[in-house]
DNA sequence: GTTGACATACATACCGGTTGGTATATTATT
DNA sequence: AATAATATACCAACCGGTATGTATGTCAAC
């Protein structure tokens, strides 16, 4: 039950090596605590004492509770989004094999350990986008920068003729998106990996109708 | 921003018109705080102030909050995923037209105040599965009947020929099931129904890969 | 000697939950 | 049929604990 303090998982791997600053430890922390707890439910004193640090640096550097949630998704968790989602895609030629490429290669990056908790990016979303715009449209412009990359190497695609000529980009962007967001869901509600690979097989089906053989 | 308190909305419509118990009320009344603010924020004093029943008759109902939310799973959710997306499902004679009406049919019912919340499964699947096992084994056997429901109606269409051989019922009812969570999803976050219906327009082109033609 | 980076102690409000009690309906007994 | 016993449904006040946020103090660096 505890195993969420261990580093060692695929959301909270490190970024880099180096040492982390005041600052850096408070957003590490309070990213891992709204992704287990939410962000309401997050509390700021197990913020500090899984740190250690105290109330007053909290309060220096971030102004209040909500400040502090606005950072963690600009600063941790576009980042990481980036990283794993949107930058691999810009290297593949032909974009349905990328992205098949990259569902398979999920397939295998994700443990059950990092499914427990599931995709960050969809959990304070589902909490905070009804309550909150200013979390709303920090998350809006994370899937939309997702989306847009997924759309514009089809586009880019479609262009070369590596696709049937009769589908439209944005649909199959915001499926793929759909798909893979209800994926992690589901997987992580039933904690079974399994349902991840059934849903990869299902949109890679999908990617070959797409594809022009 | 207090949209939430018109009871005219898809998630919220009351199910039948017989006047509520108290025991109702409440429940119907943390229905609607649950999906607003979450398990964990749901404030029992909220509850209590909508419907005007007071603390002594809640906990005379239920013994402490989270009983309370289990209740709300069983017996207000689950009725409704039931009524909404498992039963009509039940009506076709052939799967894939019952499917793709069924999403053309959502994309008409949903207005977008409807999707500012989303889908009060998700929501509290999101929150609550990592969180407490109650709540989790409570959300996963809806998710499985509308799973198997699905999977089910496709099994018994790929005896009767209606299907390409080469497609694994399983595989079909994950993807699907997947795509119309993250479309939920992802509309809601945008706050745009043009999102549900490329996700459904996308959802039926796979479709149309499946039906034997 | 002023500013930035913290530390300590405290204030205020709200949370879920408990307590002790009342009014009413049902059941058991004679 | 009348009454005693018990269970049900509910009420109002209160409790300990925790939440975010604040006020003030310290101390090093430039």
């Amino acid at each position: 039950m505890n195993d969420f303090l261990n580093d060692n998982v695929y959301w909270w791997r490190p970024l880099d090596d180096a040492e982390l600053d005041t600052r850096g430890k408070i957003l590490l922390a309070a990213y891992k605590e709204m992704h287990y707890q939410g962000f309401q439910s997050a509390s700021l004193s197990n913020i500090l004492a899984r740190t250690g640090v105290t109330k007053g640096a909290l309060y220096h550097h971030f102004p209040n509770k909500t400040e502090l949630g606005y950072a963690v998704i600009d600063e941790v968790i576009a980042q990481r989004i980036h990283l794993s989602f949107v930058k691999p895609l810009q290297n593949f030629e032909n974009p349905v094999d990328g992205i098949i490429e990259l569902i398979q290669a999920s397939g295998e990056a994700f443990s059950l350990t990092d499914i427990e908790l599931g995709c960050p990016l969809t959990a304070l979303a589902q909490e905070m986008a009804p309550l909150d715009e200013g979390f709303r449209l920090r998350l809006i412009k994370i899937y939309n920068q997702w989306h847009q990359s997924i759309a514009d190497s089809f586009r880019r695609a479609l262009e070369k003729g590596q696709l049937q000529p009769d589908f439209d980009p944005e649909i199959v962007a915001a499926t793929i998106v759909a798909t893979l967001e209800g994926a992690m869901h589901a997987a992580k509600v039933a904690q079974d990996l399994n349902i991840l690979y059934r849903c990869g097989a299902g949109l890679i089906q999908y990617l070959h109708l797409i594809r022009k053989n």
